[in-house]
This record gives structure tokens, sequence and C-alpha cells, in this order.
DNA sequence: CTGCCGATATACT
DNA sequence: GTATATCGGCAGC
């Protein structure tokens, strides 16, 4: 399986805005199922209106005011699983939302739980790109939220293997959300063509036509 | 590639 | 009743 050290509580007691660009290029595990972090999202609690944490806790979103180091799995739009890692300080609202990944292992098996009905992944590249594909790639659902991902042996984990965080990692505004859109919260690995929406990049040759804005 | 639209749980007014 | 941290299918370019 994956190589190298599983990420420990120390690593997410801190805030999401200074872990985010660290979590970028390590690898989520999940059973036999592993990714590349590329894309992530920062939400804060009470100081931030597009934060799930905003209003205080509800049954949803327990796991946020939790401990660091778990994982919040929460239900939207009536038919997604997304997953965010809950970051520190303990007991305050801190989350960041897994929203891309470059498959590394298990492929086959994502392909199987990407396959709903009558869609299909066409392509890899759309296995994990997004936040509800990369959980449904990975497997996870209401199921493993409050999952402690700092277990070794856990099912699901992060794992350094050393490939390095980018340098620098790229930011922009938040995607998908009305509020508090101003702010650079969300974190991306230029030029992977796994990362979704707005990404400075055109690696492998992509089409980067009319320049979209990019923070 | 871009844009529109529907599915529909949960939280909220 | 309305809004939402989304996605897939389709139309059109």
């Amino acid at each position: 399986m994956q190589r190298g050290p599983t990420l420990d509580r120390s690593f997410f007691d801190r805030p999401a805005l200074v872990v985010a660009p660290e979590l970028l290029n390590k690898v989520l595990v999940s059973g036999d199922r592993a990714a590349r972090i590329v894309e992530v999202e920062a939400y804060e609690g009470a100081d931030d209106p597009a934060s799930h944490a905003f209003r205080g806790p509800t049954a949803r979103n327990a796991t946020m005011f939790g401990r660091p180091g778990h994982l919040y799995v929460y239900f939207t739009h009536g038919l997604h699983w997304c997953a965010n890692a809950v970051c520190g300080p303990d007991a305050t609202p801190s989350a960041l939302l897994l929203r891309a990944g470059a498959p590394v292992a298990g492929v086959d098996q994502m392909r199987v739980a990407r396959q709903q009905g009558r869609s299909v992944a066409r392509h890899d590249r759309d296995l994990c790109r997004g936040p509800a594909r990369l959980a449904q790639a990975l497997g996870i659902d209401g199921q493993a939220d409050g999952a402690d991902l700092t277990q070794g042996r856990g099912i699901i984990r992060f794992a350094d293997d050393g490939v390095d965080p980018p340098d620098p990692p790229g930011l922009s505004p938040r995607v998908g959300i009305r509020l508090a859109v101003e702010r650079p919260w969300r974190w991306y690995v230029p030029g992977d063509p796994n990362v979704s929406g707005p990404s400075m990049n055109s690696a492998g040759g992509r089409s980067m036509k009319s320049p979209k804005a990019d923070w």
C-alpha cells in the first residue's frame, strides 16, 4: 500500500489556513484505494459565513466541532457526500474540504465505485476531480463521518510519501459559495490536471484560452 | 470547451 | 417555503 508515515494529530491541530498548503500532495488512503490530494478549501467557524459551522453546532456538523485529525463527512444536494479533514485548535470548528485528488492506488475499485446507474466516469481524470467525486471514488460516505485519521492502522488516513507540497501553491477564492467569496481560501497544485475548477495551469497541453481571473 | 438544469437531504426563515 | 461547500447529461459552440 502507500509508503510513508501517517500524519498525526499535531499536524492537524493547527488552524486550517496553516494546514491547507501543507496537506497538498499528501496521500489520502482509504482501504486499498489512495489519491494524492491536489486541491483543498478552508472553512472556519463563527467568522466564516460560508461555513456549515457558522450558525453553531447541529447534528450534521458536529464533527467539525470535535477533535482535529478526524474526518467530517456531510451529505449535500440530496445526493452527494463530501469529506473534510478537521483542523485545530481543538473544539473550535475548522476544516479542510478535500476537493480533488490524483488517483494513485486502487484505480480499478475507483472506477467501479464511480459507476452509478448509467453514469460512468469516462476518463480516469474524472474519478477524483471534485469533492463528491473524490469521496465516491474512495468509498467515503456517512459511515466515515467522525473517523480518526491519525490512527496508523485506521482504514482512512493520510500518508506522507515524501512528495513535497507545491512551492508556491495555487491560491484562489473558494468554489460554489455565495458568501465570503472574496476570501482566497482555496489551495491547489498548479498544473495538476485533476484540479477542479479554475486553476492557472495548462499542464499536459490543456487549453487555457480566455485567461480566467486567478488569485 | 461553456452554460443550463434537475435530483433532493439538511438546515433554516 | 428557500438556499446550499455538487454532479451528470445535454445543447451549442
